[in-house]
DNA sequence: GCTGACTGTTGATATAGTCAACTAACTAGT
DNA sequence: ACTAGTTAGTTGACTATATCAACAGTCAGC
């Protein structure tokens, strides 16, 4: 897809700010006896606890005979020891010595003193989680996926807007839904936090890698008999799909549903939602009907399903 | 205040994480036959159209003696041309020549490339969106504010939803209101959304460089005459304060009302805002009552303020 | 006119980066 | 078991970059 020239501007923009950042922040380094490359070593060499030169080189993107002399200078200087040669003897294990563990925690507090000082420090606390939260989701949005562990939680406070405007958003830029669809799911929201807590209710958020990857909610059907459920706003942000996330959050509702004593679960759902709709089939719901009706600027065919508990 | 160290953590990870990126991008520099403080300086001479000698290495945080080096290689190349002297004889002052200016335009485009494809090509929409946020958000944290022009603006498609999970997180961690602030004004921004368009509302959004700064709206008041409006969810941005923001929003909101025909604006609010009471005061209102009251986990004042139009 | 500060140049030196050649050790295929 | 090809690490040669210090020319303010 063709990317719009103002992000690319915004971009560079970010790189650049950021270059001088970090160049800011790695100036202390230059203050002790050792150099910066000198510095990135034992620091991961401290890291890994131990690894031969050729790792190191290749995690750092030096020249191996840079690597090679470098080492050499800090064995010299008692930095570094050469561990006994292993199987492949081509291979010299390296350590840092006591003396470098040393070093390698002293830069360690270099540097977790230049991050407090030089950015969190300023901020307030609004501030710090608004830039940890957004140095996270560019991690997140760069990185390969990781295998980070998927926890269901309740919400916690901001998070309920969060989740509106996440949807909103969504919708709107996947399905080219309006602003009539972030208007019903505020008011979907507003009467869920507004529900009694008997009968029950839940709500769960997906997280995973500190970041919302999704949630869904149940509460009691108001147009349908006692013992029934509804389960609304399930949804997956695009990031974090093909995890089977939604598929844990439409189980953990039906468990939850089940312990309450709900004997029925309905939700309502839409047909171009294709993904949420396998999910729901694969958790043992069936479609009840289906209506056409025209909402948030767009066609659709509204679909009832249901599952007996 | 002291800093989290989780918080420091995911900061230094994340400035690991970004040099390599970085690095990443610049790779692809090093495959023309100028070197990327060549580059660099190419960069800024273009950037800026003509600049001194000086004036580039304290931008670029290069040492005199290499920067004049690296200019008399360019002249050399005829890349630069050293313009005549100006008034100040001690300086020099320098611009591209054509050439130099067809390389700044080739080195732009290779720039633009290696962000629009090893950034923001693999990205969808939403991860674009997020992405560019995220970096504006940073940018603006950790930089000096500058001076960009504060725009009202009606809101946007997952705004409202924004705007609930801000004043949900920012009145928690200011004020230490719970979960029941947010559950309120999750009703109170559906209610804003369900109000017909006759009488008139309105919502403004202040945007400043591309972020949201601060909200407020004005809706047909339900508990009053007819001919009252209520003032509603006015907040800044607590990195966007002391710069007159709330002051325009409420401005803005009372000229939209007096325009439309309403006579009176009513508003509710508590005073520990010690800045929006005085943003009130300001624009002419005057308080009405005070009540004593319990709500969002806290023992608060609520106030009654009116304009009479 | 004197002082102190600033601009740009040059020399000296150390480190960093790059390329290529080389040895020793290993792997896989026959 | 032999060979070809690969990998780890070393070394030499060379260039670019970084850093510090000294220096001349210029300027502003007193």
């Amino acid at each position: 897809m063709a990317v719009n020239p103002a992000d690319i501007a915004q971009v560079r923009a970010f790189n650049r700010f950021y270059t001088r950042i970090i160049g800011l922040l790695d100036e202390g380094m230059h203050k002790s006896p050792h150099s910066l490359s000198e510095a990135r070593v034992i620091y991961e060499l401290g890291k890994r606890g131990h690894a031969t030169s050729s790792t190191i080189a290749e995690e750092l993107d030096m020249d191996r005979g840079q690597m090679s002399r470098l080492v050499l200078r800090l064995v010299d200087q008692g930095i570094v020891a050469v561990l006994p040669r292993s199987r492949d003897r081509r291979s010299t294990p390296l350590a840092l010595t006591s003396e470098g563990d040393a070093l390698f925690r002293h830069f360690n507090e270099m540097s977790d003193a230049a991050a407090a000082n030089g950015l969190l420090e300023p901020l307030d606390e609004l501030g710090r989680r608004d830039l940890v939260d957004a140095m996270r989701r560019i991690e997140s949005l760069l990185a390969e996926p990781g295998d980070e562990p998927l926890i269901l939680r309740p919400h916690r406070i901001g998070e309920i807007g969060w989740l509106i405007h996440r949807q909103g958003l969504l919708y709107h830029l996947e399905q080219g839904w309006n602003g009539e669809f972030e208007t019903l799911i505020t008011r979907i929201y507003a009467e869920y936090e507004a529900a009694p807590a008997n009968p029950p209710k839940g709500l769960w958020i997906a997280e995973q890698d500190g970041q919302v990857a999704g949630s869904v909610f149940i509460i009691p059907a108001t147009e349908d008999a006692a013992g029934t459920a509804q389960l609304r706003m399930l949804y997956t942000e695009p990031a974090f799909r093909g995890r089977g996330i939604g598929k844990r959050l439409v189980e953990e509702a039906v468990r939850f549903s089940r312990v309450s004593g709900y004997k029925r679960i309905i939700l309502w759902t839409q047909d171009c939602l294709v993904s949420a709709r396998r999910i729901y089939q694969g958790a043992g719901f069936a479609l009840v009907r289906e209506d056409k009706h025209h909402s948030f600027g767009a066609d659709l065919n509204g679909q009832y399903w249901a599952l007996e508990l």
